[in-house]
DNA sequence: GAGATATGAATGAACG
DNA sequence: CGTTCATTCATATCTC
């Protein structure tokens, strides 16, 4: 699947009143949490049939053609990937110049995932939205959020994500304490090897429900945050 | 032939500033014409002898190389396909549901091609570049356009579409006129059957040169625009 | 409201 | 040929 047509097709019904112009397809935040979510959950690439299926669900939350959740899937690997390399050329050039002047660059955009900034100024009414069982007005329902572990999370937390942002650019080596499925672990600052430490794949979930951005190795790169719960959930087979 | 090497080769030597590297070839907007033009006169899959033709053809306006054009037409090929595919679902889609709350997606990119705002944006300099005779600063010349029709037109009007582009995202069945090779002629909105209209196999250029894609059953799926100009030229047999 | 950033869309190149 | 990746374009959004 590549360029699927009808990608700017979903016209604009958002509650305010229709610009005449032509725009882009804008994403709502509930709607971001389900992809970043599936995504998060091992379907990086979901095949065209999903792909349908997950358009009907975003469909509840607004208009939306399967060409954007492709496109949105396609960017969102693409750009993950390209976030990894980046990381790995960072944390190698910092090895290089174990402590220059300037210092390493962190990149911003590495937080947790990019839905924390949306989920913040996304109006907070009606949220925890009943996902799930009540799919009672729709023709070709079917389609709940079974499938897509981490869907049934309430999400009424803020997240705490990116403004408490690493403070300092430069990478720590101190250990830190966090709560992992309710347990107090010390953990290192910096990216950590989730498989190796747990003997297994998991999806590291934020108690906001956040998913943390993970690599093809089980590593998370960003690190976590000290005194923050996070939960383990097995991945997908 | 799949993998035509040298495709990255051809370095711009563009009659602008030229830009540090491009790695990837940028087709200019008269090549782009021409390719198009092509394309819609039915040389969908040009072999090898043709494509190395069409490649010294687009040289006339930059560099380019065997591969690019070769993949250029897969690339065509491909997105076409996927795209009639798109539409016939959303229409099959459609009768589904007759009215429904969200509406049918119609898709923006369906216009003409995807020529139109390169065409706009390009500098109209040096515009109805003389193609077909002069052949006289080429040695290996005798690539003239002959055996394309549609290519010895004129392409100053500026172009109409897209910007204009149906208002409404509703699939309306209301008639309208639009002036088919001079004569003023009442077509439906939507898809037009020119094969069943005409009874033969025809390409149908607006009057700005562009082409109007058509599908392999000779049906124009994005239609026409009102009170516009269109021409209807054989399609190579 | 201009510049920077985030991200939807498009497309050349390439893989299987 | 269908699918995927890398890169680029265009625009929505945020920031100051």
């Amino acid at each position: 699947m590549e360029d699927p047509g009808g990608a700017t097709a979903s016209r604009q019904q958002q509650g305010e009143a229709e610009q005449p112009v032509r725009s882009r397809w804008t994403p709502k935040p509930e709607q971001i949490l389900i992809l970043e979510t599936i995504f998060n959950s091992g379907m990086v690439n979901p095949p065209k049939d999903e792909t349908v299926r997950i358009r009907k669900l975003l469909e509840k939350f607004g208009s939306v053609a399967d060409a954007n959740v492709f496109y949105w899937f396609q960017n969102r690997r693409s750009r993950s990937r390209r976030r990894q390399r980046q990381v790995q050329a960072t944390l190698s050039a910092a090895e290089q110049t174990p402590r220059g002047g300037s210092g390493i660059q962190y990149d911003h955009t590495f937080a947790p995932n990019s839905l924390s900034y949306s989920m913040v100024n996304s109006g907070s009414s009606s949220s925890s939205f009943g996902l799930e069982g009540n799919c009672s007005h729709n023709s070709g329902c079917g389609v709940g959020f079974s499938g897509y572990p981490g869907l049934m999370q309430e999400f009424e937390q803020n997240p705490v994500f990116c403004e408490t942002e690493a403070p300092n650019s430069q990478i720590q080596s101190q250990m830190m304490t966090v709560f992992m499925n309710g347990v107090a672990t010390e953990v290192g600052r910096g990216p950590l090897d989730i498989k190796s430490m747990f003997g297994g794949d998991f999806v590291v979930y934020h108690s906001s429900g956040l998913a943390v951005e993970m690599n093809e190795y089980g590593i998370l790169l960003q690190g976590l945050q000290h005194g923050e719960s996070y939960f383990l959930v097995p991945r997908l087979p």
